[in-house]
DNA sequence: AATGTGACTTGCACTATGCAAGTAATCTAC
DNA sequence: GTAGATTACTTGCATAGTGCAAGTCACATT
């Protein structure tokens, strides 16, 4: 069950912010709402780099910038992190769900091919 | 995303083992092949009953026993551990996946209502 | 040239984990 | 009915992991 992978407090919230956060960025991972501190959060990205889970790419226009993405393999992620943030929405009390979460409840398959279309086309550029 | 409940290395596996593998008692949980500190089973026991994912019952027949349960919560985090094992299982390589895996590939929404009707059934008696 | 930014490292206190051993309440066998 | 197992934990302690503040270093901006 992988859980040598991201059986951690942090792993997985990296994943759903590259996932469906729009985040790119250590900076970005950082301002994430969640507070990771900085040591933690420079482990769990070479971590999930070694596991295969994503990958760093050098920012072509700013040389300090560093972009991570989803691989292959990250991306098969997606059915997990979809029924953690369906079942997280539905017994936390996190405010009403917001757009994507009733999204996800009402087409949780639709929402997966979304995402892998998406990073399908950023891993084609 | 509840990563406060279940994000760490060994909450998930025993509702696993609770869920999928017919563990119920302390000693079962703890020969369950991984192998988790007796002191962190009794810890993440007692977490996952304050958080209403299992309950504790005292056996009727032997009463050193305690038997684990599912709460009615805790049954609905079938979808997510059958995603996770799924994942596990294409990307680990543990063995050729058993008979279990192949079905919830085949028919996930099916594995996940008969767990769902296993336990509710567990829960009328 | 001076200041700012992004992506990390480092040091250190604190917390969690792993391991071995111990305990208390049953059961079981003789 | 008592000695010896069983079950479900606790306790103590060394080690590993985490959180926080500060620092480094390679660019970028002004």
């Amino acid at each position: 069950m992988s859980l040598e992978i991201f059986g951690d407090r942090w792993s997985l919230l990296v994943v759903r912010d590259l996932m469906f956060g729009g985040r790119r960025t250590f900076k970005e991972f950082l301002d994430s709402g969640e507070k990771i501190a900085t040591n933690v959060l420079a482990e769990r990205l070479q971590r999930l780099e070694a596991n295969g889970i994503i990958e760093r790419r050098r920012d072509a226009d700013d040389a300090r910038k560093v972009n991570y993405a989803l691989t292959k393999k990250g991306i098969t992620l997606a059915p997990v992190l979809v029924e953690m943030i369906i079942w997280g929405a539905r017994h936390e009390e996190t405010a009403a769900p917001p757009e994507i979460i009733r999204r996800m409840v009402a087409d949780r398959d639709g929402v997966v091919a979304e995402i892998r279309d998406q990073w399908k086309k950023d891993r084609s550029l």
